[in-house]
RNA sequence: GGCGCUAUCGUCUAGGGGUUAGGACGUGAGAUUCUCAAUCUUAAAACCCGGGUUCGAUUCCCGGUAGCGCUACCA
């Protein structure tokens, strides 16, 4: 398709944009920092709204701060959105008929353009230093409280500009801004306006001849044809500035939706300081990324009807509407995101939660790099008794403690097992069970089911009474997963060449029988 | 300070001129289980304030308040 429509000429290209129903998005960030969850939420709507219309997505490279911008973090943006299941169109990596998609790469273009607004009278030289802009803004807020550009290069005489010009003056280029009302719409808020004495003329290239981020911004997404800007509201205010670049350049106004803020539990803006809140630190966490992208469209958009909360992806790009955005911020609620996420451990494919998960238990140093089929398999079983246990997939290893690890004299230590010890039929249960379980090996369920109820006749307990100090010997905790399921697992793993020793039920025994 | 945006349970939200204001997370209680987790049932919990319009506002309008954003030769 990307051959034939790079290859196919203009025609082809107008053929399939009719096609794709011309919806044309993009999602823009600044590679200057960890794709976060306020940016990937962005991500997400533009990329559901173009692939529910059927339109195209497009990844758009903002870097012209070159002080802050980065090409590793170039990198891992592309990484975390792919992670995401968020692909694109058109973009640094794949091209695309409007490239680069790079602005770093397109200083040319809005050189021109800034030339040509020049030409046109929309825009003009000024000379004022950042020493004098400052005293004026000063001055300005202390008169009539706004910070507001005087306009004063504005009204200077084409000669005396040619003048300075042709002497070296250093000098930025500033749009001007209409004296009229500034009006747009946008799909979120409705009808916003703007009066056009609380907009100022924006600089838009500086005088070291680096184009300003509110005018490279408008002549990429008019050159790139975009028809839907899908964006944070932290832009709102600048679009009055945005919309009137396009009418100077005389190219057609997108559609905006303006996404609110997501804040963290303060309701201050979600930031590092509120924990983890890039990608990359809930994908460390086990976050499945069809949970955190089922969340993230949970913010600020509901379905119809309201009462729905899990949606596939592909359930997403069908049920989503950027008319049902609700513009109020949103606080970021972790709980629910965990909760999420343990719906989807807990459903998903098996196999995918297991290959999920393995790297977590690789990185405890309990899995081998390479497990063979074998251990594959326990591992799947080990997987598949934990899941319900955990909200993310990192919680993993320490819940599968209990397989990994078994310490006799600290479960005769831990202050949570001080009750079933004091128990006065407890002394008695170990001892019974021991005698019987402990030379067996494999242990069977079945065999132990028929031991249990011999301790419970010689003994003459039952339930808590018989089942916690049993459980204590073998796991060292009274509480946790039933008989059945683990007792095979433990039998099991005692034989498989794993990096850290799985202890059979009568290896457990044994050590706990020799403390007593 | 100016300009802009926003306002339903603690949180995410549905709804909308007349409703027992719905759902979900979390919280409490109960059921189930040897236990924990999971699961199921259940309870408590909200229309920011003041005016107007109206027979009737939580819903529409205006004002206030609060929160957030912008107010850069940052993005």
């Amino acid at each position: 398709m990307r051959e034939c429509l790079l290859g196919g000429g203009s025609k082809r290209l107008a053929i399939i944009t009719r096609m794709t129903g011309n919806v044309r998005v993009r999602f823009a960030p600044s590679p200057t920092g960890q794709l976060h969850v306020g940016n990937a939420r962005t991500a997400l709507f533009n990329w559901l709204y173009a692939r529910q219309q059927q339109g195209a997505n497009i990844l758009r490279i903002e870097d012209t701060d070159l002080e802050r911008s980065e090409a590793r973090y170039e990198t891992q943006l592309l990484e975390d959105l792919k992670w995401l299941g968020l692909n694109w169109d058109e973009g640094p990596d794949v091209g695309g008929p409007y490239s680069p998609y790079r602005q770093s790469d397109r200083m040319p273009i809005y050189q021109a353009a800034a030339e040509r607004l020049i030409r046109e009278q929309k825009a003009y030289y000024c000379f004022c230093t950042p020493q004098e802009l400052e005293r004026e803004r000063e001055q300005a807020l202390a008169e009539h409280g706004q910070a507001i550009y005087s306009g004063k290069c504005r009204r200077l005489e084409p000669a005396e500009v040619q003048r300075r010009r042709d002497a070296g003056e250093g000098a930025a280029i500033r749009l001007k801004i209409p004296e009229r009302p500034i009006k747009f719409h946008d799909i979120v808020r409705g009808d916003v306006e703007f009066a056009s004495e609380s907009v100022s003329d924006p600089i838009i290239m500086r005088s070291s001849g680096m184009p300003v981020y509110n005018y490279v911004v408008v002549i990429d997404d008019a050159e790139m044809k975009i028809t839907h800007v899908i964006r944070g509201d932290d832009h709102l205010s600048n679009t009055p500035k945005q919309v009137a670049l396009y009418e100077a350049l005389g190219l057609p106004v997108p559609e905006f939706a303006h996404l609110s803020t997501i804040l963290g539990p303060d309701r201050e803006r979600l930031s590092k300081r509120h924990g983890a809140t890039s990608i990359a630190n809930f994908r460390d966490m086990g976050i499945l990324p069809e949970a955190l992208t089922n969340y993230l469209a949970l913010l600020g958009w509901a379905p119809s009807g309201g009462t729905r909360e899990i949606f596939s992806p592909a359930e997403l790009i069908k049920e989503f509407s950027l008319k049902r955005v609700t513009p109020a911020p949103a606080i970021f609620d972790m709980e629910k995101l965990y909760w999420l996420n343990r719906q989807y451990v807990k459903q998903g494919p098996p196999e995918r939660i297991q290959q999920l998960a393995l790297p977590f238990f690789q990185k405890a140093g309990l899995l081998p790099e390479n497990p063979g089929p074998e251990v594959s398999k326990w591992f799947a079983r080990l997987i598949d008794l934990l899941a319900p246990y955990v909200d993310k997939l990192d919680q993993l290893p320490a819940k599968a403690s209990l397989i990994f690890q078994a310490d006799a004299s600290a479960a005769i230590a831990n202050p949570e097992n001080a009750e079933v010890f004091a128990a006065a039929k407890t002394p008695d249960v170990v001892r019974a069970f021991g005698r019987r379980a402990g030379s067996e090996f494999p242990l069977a369920p079945e065999r132990f089911k028929t031991i249990m109820n011999e301790v419970k006749e010689e003994v003459s307990v039952k339930g808590k009474d018989l089942f916690h100090p049993v459980r204590i010997m073998l796991i060292g905790s009274h509480s946790g997963p039933e008989f059945d399921r683990l007792i095979p697992l433990l039998e099991e793993g005692s034989e498989l060449p794993l990096p850290v020793h799985v202890k059979s039920v009568r290896e457990r025994i044994q050590e706990f029988m020799k403390l007593q």
